[in-house]
RNA sequence: GGCAACGUGGCCGAGCGGUUAGGCGAGGGACUGCAAAUCCCUUUUACGGCGGUUCAAAUCCGCCCGUUGCCUCCA
């Protein structure tokens, strides 16, 4: 199935065709590494990650690079704060984000690059922008000379004339014209740095990226992508030094994600109003989240309230419930009646699926198409279970439902994978007195001893766990 | 100020020329000892405003109003 994605560079849907295929290489901006990681950066990963399993489900084989900025002004700040070596405070929250992927069922990028392990590529491809004239050397500093990359403005639709008017930009007396952007900042005195040819000090922020680039994935690569507040300046300036140099598109398709608001405003570490990722996982399921940000077209706005995550929890418990169902389904009695049609309803759900999919990558969709499903299983299940028979027909093709969403769902949206670990984490003797609480409470049921079984069951809940009285005995799940 | 998006039913959120999105919530019913979960029914002209194009517009065009993002570090 073929993929339209929207792509940032041209304002337009388009086909999605790499350079080499089965090969795709695929690059996105990563954190800078001074703090936790908070929701709008969950947003961009989970989104990304569902991307990348999407092409791999079409067949591709995908070369993912992320970076980590573990060397710039706050996290220079920070160490001061600390009195401490700026790597401390970059290993400690690099540690902090291989936590918070891990919980988030991230798969790991394929090269994971650090702007501090990479000087000499950063090095070399300031040197050759000078070589070119692009770039020139003021005092230490080393800036790119904007108004000599004559597309500059095209990735962000800015033109350079209406940036300088309207620019903010601080008086900058190394800078020759107010447009250019540094590639190398000189070291001030008791800031850690690097030696260069211009001296003592450290990459910009937008050369890191593109060494990065030549190094692992080559001169053009088939996807950049990252959040939409990074379009300009940074994507912009990426392209302006790449292409300055090898005179070749440097990303085919450029894919942005929307940002993550909070009340209508950008969430974001200045205006304070960010939500770490370790915060909603204290008190949520990591697939909740996921589900929440596919539940919103990657390129819309995605307002993030608690009310949402309730929200989604519910929604994601309606899955589950269809996928747990199976094994209830299989306690019953079988007979030899007609199949119910959910076979045909499945085959349309994975048209519908992929074809969202493949439509700019319409997880919202594509999500329809799945509850849909969903529904007509649970009414099975229901109907089913208070018949209390299922005939063998319907047996399997509710499995083969339940093999589809598990498939699918694990697959392409990396949900459900965590299911079985979880239960291995879970300490026995826990089990084992949930259990036999169910059996005390199920004992006096049968003597109609109601005040103690629901003293049961309500101690139970507000330990998290929920019981479910059924006709085929109760079930318990935690909440 | 410049540039770019966006405004859909109680809330969230797809759709982007004609045919049920979907989720959450609310009300009623079935099931239950009571619940929970699930199912059924209801939530009867949803598409910011005003014009225009068209046999037909939430969907295309124009203007207006409102919200947001970028122009400074930011996923």
């Amino acid at each position: 199935m073929s993929l339209k994605i929207y792509n940032t560079l041209t304002s337009r849907l388009e086909e999605f065709v790499p350079i080499d295929p089965p090969k795709v290489s695929i690059y996105t901006c990563g954190v800078t590494v001074y703090d936790d990681s908070h929701v709008g950066h969950a947003r961009s990963l989970i989104v990304f990650d569902c991307l990348r399993r999407y092409l791999e489900h079409l067949g591709y084989r995908v070369l993912f690079v992320r970076n980590f900025t573990d060397i710039d002004d706050k996290i220079i700040n920070r160490s001061k704060e600390e009195n401490t070596h700026f790597m401390n405070i970059s290993n400690r929250y690099i540690a902090s984000y291989y936590q918070d992927m891990e919980e988030l069922n991230i798969k790991p990028a394929d090269v994971e690059p650090r702007v501090s392990e990479h000087i000499p590529e950063i090095i070399s491809v300031i040197q050759k922008l000078i070589d070119l004239d692009y770039a020139y050397e003021a005092n230490g500093d080393v800036y790119f000379k904007v108004r000599k990359f004559n597309s500059y403005g095209k990735l962000s639709c800015k033109d350079p004339e209406e940036l300088q008017a309207g620019a903010r930009i601080e008086p900058s007396e190394n800078k020759k014209d107010p447009l250019d952007f540094a590639l190398w900042k000189s070291a001030k005195a008791g800031e850690p740095s690097f030696d260069s040819p211009w001296g003592p000090g450290r990459p910009g922020w937008h050369t890191e990226c593109v060494a990065m680039i030549f190094k692992h994935l080559g001169e053009s690569i088939d996807i950049h992508g990252g959040g939409l507040d990074l379009t300009f300046p940074h994507h912009e300036n990426e392209i302006a030094q790449a292409e300055a140099i090898t005179n070749k598109p440097f990303a085919r398709y450029w894919v942005h994600n929307g940002l993550v608001t909070v009340n209508g405003q950008k969430m974001s570490k200045s205006l304070g109003n960010f939500i770490t990722i370790k915060e909603v996982l204290s008190k949520y399921d990591p697939d909740v989240l996921r589900l929440l940000v596919l539940f919103t077209h990657y390129r819309s706005p995605l307002d993030f309230s608690w009310d949402k995550m309730e929200e989604s929890k519910r929604a994601y418990r309606r899955i589950k419930d269809a996928i747990e169902g199976l094994s209830q389904l299989r306690a019953l009695e079988k007979t030899k009646d007609q199949e119910v049609g959910l076979l045909q309803l499945l085959e349309k759900t994975r048209q519908d699926f992929f074809s969202a999919l493949s439509e700019d990558f319409n997880t919202p969709e594509a999500l329809g198409a799945i509850f849909n499903l969903v529904s007509a299983m649970n009414k099975v299940k229901t109907e089913s279970i208070q018949r209390g028979n299922i005939s063998e027909n319907t047996l399997k093709e509710y499995s083969e439902c339940v093999n589809f969403l598990e498939k699918t769902l694990r697959g392409v949206f990396g949900l459900f994978e965590k299911q079985g670990k979880e239960r291995q984490l879970s300490q026995r003797e826990e089990l084992g007195f949930i259990e036999l609480l169910i059996s005390a409470r199920e004992s006096a049921r049968s003597s109609k001893d109601y005040k103690t079984a629901d003293l049961i069951r309500d101690g139970l809940r507000s330990l998290g766990i929920a019981l479910e009285d059924t006709p085929l005995g109760t079930r318990w799940q935690r909440v």
